[in-house]
DNA sequence: AGCACGCCGACT
DNA sequence: GTCGGCGTGCTC
């Protein structure tokens, strides 16, 4: 009997590539295992073991498999499914959820290793120089990499060199394979042996009597000793006050003896035994009704007004899985997952919370998913953004989505392009767990299935402590401006509320949103702005480093004096950010501190972190930010929200721009009055009567929601039909367009009047590569995967035309 | 996605 | 003449 291996590369290909393998290969490779195989001329991949077979390909000789890395899968089965699925819905490669989902660490690669073969004798005439110079460096060192032989011979192609050499028997070339994670190890200490009696030990310290400096931390090291726990350097260097000179000094006289040991990366530092809240009445009548819509459906959403304590009822359902002893996935957007709440978890549930993230390094990633493999006490809550949904759980029971409406939970630039809502629905079900949906205010899809009776609905109305909802008032800018009521950007009003809640002592937030309304330079006399070179947007004005700088690509300039188009040095600035904004506050309020958090300023891994305890800790008055402000953020003394423009978030051209402003509204207004006292929130608009506004300041989510669906039904656009956006990219502008043209005509054939575009999207050219977008509508009872088939279909064809292949086309499926 | 191969302009 | 730029095609 022949055996086949067919196995996942971590490529964007849709084909599956097939291996030959031994019968005692075939007997112990399970799927999940990974495998290191040739691919290509020379290199070695890692690849994922998926199914084992008899049947030999037809068009090709199979190549036999390098080496199997692993001795019991790193994948399960369930896990495998699930990339199936989202490969599926989400049109990409199996291969490309497995990169997503893995952590690099676990792919290994292959680099090329250079040595010399001694049976040969080489006289160095027969050489020309360049190979004359490799053959000359092995003779120092046993072996090169391509990248050495790259610098030793100054050039960048060095191949046909390498080859000739190879030929000719001088050389021996070699792939091998680099494992890339590596287990953190401790150093500790413990005395020599032979210092183990007492007499030895009298001896030593006489000896040391002259080195007092070392006597000082062989001291400590008893001291140490007495808690009976391994002694790490770093705490003997502490106790004894000693540098980590002196005591290796100790260890090369053999008096200390070190050694090491793996530990975690990952600390818990939360007790792990505060008592679970109880629940008050209407948290518990909540907690109830999960329950109950649990028995006949498998997935809930709770809209629970801000500061309704959505956590503490999470918390319950948690300890509720554990105790039956099952996992439970807590997601969150990324930018939501704080200190505050992962601390939170960790003091109710100890170790037994993992928390996942992407700025986690590979080798933290490694650990976290090894503890899920095992099944780790360590990992039975996960709390995590998107990606965690893509680790090895054994034993789901739960999985909780927070703050659903998020949009980061699609992913947007490399595929997957997945929503992570909709993914973890499919692997409660995988598990046959349960999904809790929970929002202050809910995407229109997902409360549409809750109305709908596809998921169970439950309704929390009332804050925590009985907390009142904020007062909203709208702010009429236009009259405001007309009656020269304004300073800067700043209404009577505004300055009239902040002063009373500076007095009062209080905190104030204000927002201001950035999303396509940044802060540009414009030419007051001929009216032109700097645009970036390579993309097509104008530049926007960053004053912390006086420069002008391209949000989509990174390009930057200094600050330009005069304008490039008629000379004439009337640049000003247009629009505003929240730099403005905040320069204006320290204008009005001198005596008060202010702070801004935006993309800029929580750069870095913890400038986030570090905004929010300062304001936390109440060494700033005033909070100027972006969206980031919205999520989830729990600030005890702010009384006064500012919105500074409502107009530039409801003006935004996208199907969903005003069901986004209502949620971005109402999440920041829910930033005020935490506590005791009724919030204030001020919106500043030039349309005080527009129906968001009004829904927003009267808290009329039901209204918005049926404002809204009705909207949709009217102009087809989700969750009523669904939709697949289809971008075309690349460098001639006019292969774009030919492109995109007969894809949407081929698309049209089948679709007819449901495929919209070709259109250029508003920024039409990134990093010097054009783009345009066709997006195709799919009714209600017109088949998803018959559609998808269908455009598969066209894109076969596509691809087999020359000169488009080499247009990027990116499907993206629900790209919303 | 990588990576080799091949064709073509820009230099020692 | 060679070097390196980039476009094209293939990977079991």
């Amino acid at each position: 009997m022949i055996y086949f291996l067919d196995v996942i590369l971590p490529i964007p290909l849709q084909k599956a590539f097939t291996y030959h393998i031994t019968e005692a290969e075939a007997q112990f490779i399970k799927p999940g295992m990974r495998v290191a195989v040739p691919f290509g001329k020379s290199k070695i991949y890692t690849a994922l073991a998926y199914k084992i077979h008899n049947n030999p390909p037809t068009a090709y000789e199979a190549k036999t498999i390098h080496q199997i890395l692993d001795e019991v899968p790193v994948v399960t089965q369930t896990q495998l499914k699930h990339w199936e699925w989202i490969a599926k819905y989400y049109m990409c490669s199996v291969g490309e959820v497995m990169r997503a989902a893995m952590p690099n660490a676990f792919i290994l690669e292959s680099e090329t290793i250079i040595s010399k073969n001694d049976k040969i004798e080489v006289k160095d005439s027969e050489l020309k120089d360049d190979e004359f110079l490799i053959y000359e460096a092995l003779h120092h060192q046993s072996s090169l990499k391509i990248n050495d032989v790259v610098s030793i011979l100054d050039k960048k192609r060095v191949l046909p060199v390498i080859n000739g050499l190879v030929e000719k028997g001088i050389l021996n070339l070699q792939e091998e394979l680099y494992e890339k994670y590596t287990p953190k190890l401790v150093r500790y200490v413990k005395l020599h042996e032979s210092y183990k009696t007492e007499k030895n030990l009298q001896e030593l310290l006489e000896e040391l009597s002259r080195a007092p400096k070392q006597r000082e931390v062989i001291l400590a090291l008893f001291t140490l000793e007495a808690s009976n726990q391994p002694i790490k350097v770093t705490e003997l260097a502490e106790r004894s006050g000693a540098s980590s000179a002196i005591i290796k000094t100790l260890i090369d006289k053999s008096i200390l003896e070190e050694y090491h040991i793996r530990t975690d990366r990952i600390k818990f530092e939360g007790e792990g035994d505060a008592d679970v809240k109880t629940l008050n009445e209407a948290q518990l009548v909540a907690f109830n009704e999960i329950e109950d819509a649990f028995q006949s459906k498998s997935v809930a959403l709770l809209h629970g007004v801000t500061s309704s304590g959505k956590t503490e009822i999470y918390v319950q359902l948690i300890k509720k899985q554990l105790d039956s002893g099952k996992q439970v996935l807590y997601l969150l957007p990324e930018i939501a997952l704080t200190t505050q709440l992962v601390q939170r978890l960790q003091d109710y549930f100890g170790d037994k919370v993992a928390v996942f993230h992407s700025r986690y390094s590979g080798n933290e990633r490694v650990e976290v998913w090894n503890n899920m493999l095992k099944n780790s006490e360590k990992a039975q809550v996960v709390i995590g953004a998107r990606s965690s949904l893509l680790l090895p759980f054994n034993n789901l029971g739960l999985i909780i989505v927070d703050e659903e409406h998020e949009q980061s939970y699609k992913q947007f630039d490399p595929a997957p392009r997945y929503h992570a809502r909709d993914a973890a629905i499919v692997l409660a079900n995988l598990h046959s767990a349960k999904t809790l949906l929970g929002s202050a205010t809910p995407s229109l899809e997902s409360y549409f299935n809750a109305s709908q009776g596809k998921y169970g609905l439950i309704e929390l109305n009332t804050r925590y402590n009985n907390v009142l909802m904020p007062d909203i008032e709208l702010v009429d800018l236009a009259d405001k401006y007309k009656r020269k009521r304004m300073k800067g950007h700043f209404s009577d009003r505004l300055i009239e509320e902040m002063t009373e809640t500076l007095e009062q002592g209080f905190q104030i937030i204000l927002f201001q949103n950035r999303r396509g309304f940044s802060p540009i330079i414009e030419c007051t006399t001929c009216g032109t702005s700097p645009q970036c070179p390579n993309c097509d947007v104008s530049l926007t004005y960053h004053q912390y480093r006086d420069q002008l700088r391209c949000h989509y690509c990174g390009y930057n300039s200094m600050m330009l004096k005069s304008c490039q188009a008629c000379g004439n040095a009337t640049l000003d600035t247009k629009g505003f950010g929240t730099e403005q904004i905040e320069e204006e506050v320290k204008a009005l309020f001198p005596e008060k501190k202010v702070a801004r958090m935006d993309l800029d300023t929580t750069r870095g891994k913890y400038g986030f972190e570090k905004i929010i305890n300062s304001f936390e800790q109440r060494e700033v008055d005033i909070l100027v930010g972006t969206q980031m402000l919205t999520k989830g953020l729990d600030f005890r003394h702010v009384k006064l929200v500012g919105i500074m423009n409502a107009d530039n978030l409801l003006n935004f051209p996208d199907f969903r721009a005003h069901e986004r402003s209502y949620q971005l509204m109402a999440q920041v207004s829910g930033r005020a009055g935490r506590t005791d006292l009724r919030g204030k929130v001020l919106i500043q608009t030039y349309n005080p009567h527009h129906n968001i506004l009004q829904q927003v300041s009267t808290n009329s989510f039901k209204d918005m929601f049926a404002e809204q669906m009705n909207d949709r039904y009217n102009y087809k656009y989700p969750p009523i039909y669904r939709l697949i956006k289809i971008t075309f990219k690349h460098k001639d502008y006019n292969r774009v367009n030919l492109a995109a043209d007969w894809y949407a005509k081929s698309l049209r054939q089948v679709f007819k009047a449901n495929v919209l575009g070709p259109e250029f999207p508003p920024v039409s050219r990134i990093r010097n590569l054009y783009l345009k977008n066709i997006l195709l509508k799919i009714p209600e009872k017109q088949s998803l995967a018959k559609t998808k088939e269908a455009i598969i279909k066209i894109d076969n064809s596509f691809n087999a035309v020359k000169d488009f292949r080499a247009v990027r086309v990116i499907i993206n499926v629900d790209n919303y």
